[in-house]
Parts: C-alpha cells; sequence; structure tokens
DNA sequence: TCACGTCAAGCAGAT
DNA sequence: ATCTGCTTGACGTGA
C-alpha cells in the first residue's frame, strides 16, 4: 500500500505545473517552462521518497500545449535525457505514477473533433510516462465521458471506440467512478465489456452509487485491475464539512480516513489523496498508516 | 507591486 | 442564458 497525493507539493517552493498563455507561445518559453516543470516534478518526487510517500499524480500541464498544434518543438527529444534520469529514479524507489488528463478527454464523445483531440491528449500523456521508462502498471485515469442524453448508448459508444486506441494508450488506460454519470455499476459494465480496469473513487461512490457497501466496491474494482495493471489504485477523499455536498475537503480527516482504513484491511491498493492541502495530508496519512500495524505498508 | 479579466479543449447540473 | 465544477488558480496586461 503506497500514499500520494495529486501534481502539486506545497512545501518546497516551486511548481512543476507551470504554464503560459497560447498567445505567448514561443519554443523558447516551452523549453524555459518544460525545464522548470521536470526540474521541479524531480524535487517532488525527492521529497515524496525522503517522506515514505511513494505514489504521486503527474500534472498534465508539465509540457503545456504538448497536443496542440501550436506546439512545433519535438520535447521528447529535446529532454530525453531529463525524462529518463527523473525516470530512474522513479524505478528505483519504486514510485507508483498516475496521471489525470482533464475534462476535455472525452472517449466517447459524439462529436469526431472532440474525440480526435482527446486521442492527442492521451497520446501526450502515454509519451510521458513511455519517456520515463515506466511500464503498464502507471496508470492514466479517465472519466467514461459525456451521457448526452442516453447513457447506454453512450456507454456503446465508449466500448465501441476502446479497441480502437492504440496499444500503447490503452496499456496505462484506467475509467474512474464519478460522482454524477457514471458510478461503479457503470463502470464494472464496461469494464467487463473491454477489459479496462476501473479505479475506484471512494468520495464519489459515496456521491453516486447502488448500494455497494465501500469494502465490497474496493473488492468489485479491484478484480478489474490485472498483474500487469499493478496493485489497483483508489482515490480517497472527504466531504468538506460545511460545504456543497461533492466539494473535497481541504485537509485530510483523520476519523474518516482511519475508518476507510480499518473497514478494507486486509486489502491492498495504492490510494491517492484528493486533498486540496497535498502533502500535509499525505504526510499526516502515511504517519496514520505507520501507527498501526494491521495496516499494510510495504 | 498589485488588481483583476481571462485562460485550448467539454459536459452536466444548478441558478 | 449564464455560471460553476471538474485534479489545480495562475498568467499577463495595465495601472
Amino acid at each position: 500500500m503506497r500514499i500520494g497525493y495529486p501534481c502539486i507539493n506545497w512545501t518546497i517552493g516551486c511548481k512543476g505545473d507551470r504554464t503560459f498563455r497560447l498567445n505567448s507561445y514561443s519554443e523558447e518559453r516551452l523549453i524555459e517552462t518544460v525545464q522548470n516543470n521536470l526540474d521541479c516534478l524531480f524535487k517532488m518526487l525527492q521529497f515524496n521518497v525522503a517522506n515514505e510517500i511513494l505514489f504521486f499524480r503527474i500534472t498534465s500541464d508539465l509540457v503545456p500545449f504538448a497536443s496542440h498544434p501550436v506546439c512545433s518543438l519535438n520535447w521528447q527529444e529535446y529532454f530525453k535525457t531529463k525524462f529518463a534520469e527523473i525516470g530512474q529514479f522513479i524505478r528505483a524507489h519504486r514510485i507508483r505514477i498516475s496521471m489525470h488528463p482533464s475534462q476535455f478527454i472525452i472517449i466517447n464523445a459524439k462529436d469526431a473533433k472532440v474525440f480526435e483531440n482527446s486521442l492527442k491528449e492521451l497520446q501526450y500523456h502515454t509519451e510521458v510516462l513511455d519517456l520515463l521508462g515506466l511500464d503498464s502498471s502507471a496508470k492514466i485515469q479517465v472519466h467514461v465521458g459525456g451521457v448526452y442524453g442516453d447513457k447506454t448508448a453512450a456507454m456503446e459508444r465508449f466500448v465501441q471506440r476502446y479497441p480502437l486506441l492504440p496499444a500503447a494508450v490503452r496499456q496505462h488506460l484506467v475509467i474512474e467512478n464519478d460522482d454524477k454519470s457514471y458510478d461503479l455499476a457503470d463502470c464494472l459494465n464496461i469494464s467487463g465489456a473491454t477489459g479496462i480496469p476501473v479505479l475506484f473513487d471512494v468520495f464519489h461512490h459515496q456521491i453516486k452509487n447502488n448500494g455497494e457497501a465501500t469494502r465490497e466496491a474496493l473488492i468489485l474494482a479491484g478484480k478489474t485491475w490485472h498483474a500487469a495493471d499493478g496493485r489497483p489504485m483508489v482515490d480517497y477523499s472527504s466531504q468538506q464539512a460545511h460545504a456543497i455536498n461533492g466539494k473535497h475537503a481541504e485537509t485530510i480527516d483523520p476519523d474518516d480516513f482511519s475508518k476507510f482504513m480499518t473497514l478494507s484491511r486486509p486489502l491492498d491498493f495504492d490510494i491517492m489523496l484528493e486533498i486540496k492541502d497535498k502533502e500535509t495530508s499525505a504526510l499526516k496519512a502515511v504517519e496514520l498508516l505507520h501507527s498501526d500495524e494491521r495496516f499494510i505498508r510495504a
């Protein structure tokens, strides 16, 4: 079991998701930004290893405009060595990596252009993982996509499209249950038809479900992960008090997290904490994990 | 230095 | 119709 947090570290004083406006694109600007982002990514990973945080989500903004036509730089070649260096560190410390492309990735899009753009974006994410030398246990998590007023048809469209994706993309791709449209049962259904693993989001499941208990849900989603996919990944958050339903917590709720850890024993998975204060909560979670010998730490 | 309008991309749900 | 949230506010112009 590993603990992780997404994209940003507020402690170490650098940001690995710097970007710029499309209007101000230039090759120099892109090189400068990517250089900064990669340097900072490396620093965040080093911080994490020093603090036993061995799961990390790499920002989609690592290479701004990578999938946009404006991008003329062969950034893959330009930064090959830097990627390789970071990748070696990741593998040496057995850090688990995920990525979570933005809401614009719609695999089941009705509009062919939207699908095409989504594919380009997925290929960019795949290239990042490949340049880091990571195998199919590194995952790119997406939501199923749009509903367009007919969820059955939309799910069928996803199932039709999935085999058309390049194998290099597919080996990293997983779907995540969301809190509005596609719940766990929908994702399991799609997984049954395609073989795609289901990343279980605990918090989304609390908001939208079909009565499955959390533990049962973890088991069901876990079964969709095969040996080459690595340990199942799980997204965890809790409700921010006094906020509208579905808002992620500002900081970890130790009681809620402890309950979750206890009810999930002895299942093994890697937990991504989708919590605003990032590494602060991850540090607390690691501490909690170590405080109780019943929990799996390896 | 700071305020603040705007930022590649899509969709759903609330107002 | 317009605004907000989504994994995350931050870029960049104008004063």
